[in-house]
DNA sequence: GAAAAAATGTTACTTTATAACAATGCATTT
DNA sequence: AAATGCATTGTTATAAAGTAACATTTTTTC
C-alpha cells in the first residue's frame, strides 16, 4: 500500500484516492496488470471481459452486475445477464474483481498479488471501496479463530465507516 | 465465550458444539434471553418472531429466508415473503439474529449483548457458523482502518474454513 | 368499546443470479 | 483453406432473494 505524508509530516496509508485524483492512471495500471497477467497465464482477455473490467474500473465505487448490464447493453443489442456474470466470474477467478458480499457488488482489485486476503473500506458516505492488504489483520482473525480450533480458508471483511475525505468535510 | 480442557489439559475456547450436544439448552437460552430482552424493552416477540426465531435456532447452520418461509407455511396458508422478512427484522433490531451476508442467510445470535460486533466462523463442510465475540480482532481491525484515516462503523467478519469437528473427521 | 397503533396478510414487483442449450469465434492440424 | 475441437458468447427461461404499497386484523390505550 503506498505511503504519503500528511501536513504534520506522518506517513499515512494512502488508501482512499483525492476526488480529483488521476484516474486515468488507476485504470490504465488495472488494465496493464490484467494484460500481463493474462498473458503470462494463457487466459484471454476478451473485448467482453476488457469492457466489462473497465466498466469497474470506472470509479473507485462498488458495481452492481445489473448496472454494468444497463451500460453494456444499447437499445438494438442488449447484453444479457449471464454475459456480465460469466465476464465477472472470470476477472474473479483470475483476482482482478472482487465481489463484495455486503453490497452484492463488484470493485477492481487493486491488490499486488492475486490470491491474496483482501479486507475493504467502505465509505457509507461517498460510496468509494478502498481494499486493504492487512495482513496484520489477515493475521490476527487467524489467530483468533485457531483459538477456537478453526482452520481459515477464505476470508470476508468488509468494514462500513467514513473515509478520511468525507470526515474531513 | 465458554471455555474448556482437552485432552492434553489445554484451554481452548468453545466456540463449535459437538454433533450431539444438548441443543435443547441452546434454544431454551437464546429463547430465554429473547423474551427477557424483549420484555425489558417493551418489545412484542410475538407468535410469528418467536416461530421464526425458533426455527433458526433448529441448528446451528445459517438459514435461508425462503427456508424459513417454506417451513412455516402449509398447503393451505401459504406465508409470504414479507412476513418472514419482518420477523427477521425485528430479531436483527433486537440482535437475536445476525445476518450471514457470505450466505444471503440468518442465524441466531449467541452473543451478550445486543450491540457487539460479531464475527462468524463458517465451516464448509458441515455448515455450522459459530459467532466470536473477539473484542481482538475487533480492535485489530478498527486500528488498521485507523491508519488510513478511516472509521469503523460496522464490521463484517466472515471466515470460511474448517470446524474443529470436521478437521477431526 | 372506540380510536390509534402495531403487526400481519396480500398482491405485485424488483433485484440478483443461474441452468441449459444454441450459435459463434478462434486456434490448431492437416 | 477446410475440418476439427474447444472456448466464448448469445438466448431463453427460471430460480432465488428481497421490497413497496395497501388491506386487514390484532393489540393497546384512552
Amino acid at each position: 500500500m503506498a505511503k504519503a505524508e500528511n501536513s504534520d509530516g506522518e506517513k499515512l496509508v494512502k488508501a482512499f484516492h483525492g476526488a480529483h485524483h488521476a484516474h486515468g492512471r488507476c485504470v490504465g495500471r488495472a488494465l496493464s496488470r490484467a494484460d500481463a497477467l493474462c498473458r503470462q497465464r494463457g487466459a484471454r482477455l476478451t473485448t467482453m471481459r476488457r469492457r466489462v473490467l473497465e466498466l469497474i474500473w470506472d470509479s473507485h465505487k462498488a458495481v452492481k452486475a445489473y448496472d454494468l448490464l444497463d451500460r453494456l447493453s444499447d437499445g438494438e443489442k442488449p447484453v444479457r445477464p449471464p454475459t456480465v456474470y460469466r465476464a465477472l466470474e472470470f476477472l474473479m477467478a483470475h483476482g482482478l474483481v472482487h465481489r463484495v458480499d455486503s453490497l452484492n457488488a463488484f470493485v477492481g482489485c487493486s491488490g499486488a498479488d492475486a490470491d491474496h486476503n483482501a479486507q475493504f473500506l467502505i465509505c457509507q458516505q461517498c460510496g468509494d471501496v478502498s481494499e486493504m492488504d492487512g495482513a496484520a489483520i489477515g493475521k490476527a482473525v487467524a489467530r483468533q479463530a485457531q483459538l477456537a480450533g478453526f482452520t481459515v480458508r477464505r476470508q470476508t471483511v468488509e468494514l462500513h465507516g467514513e473515509c478520511p475525505r468525507c470526515t474531513a468535510s
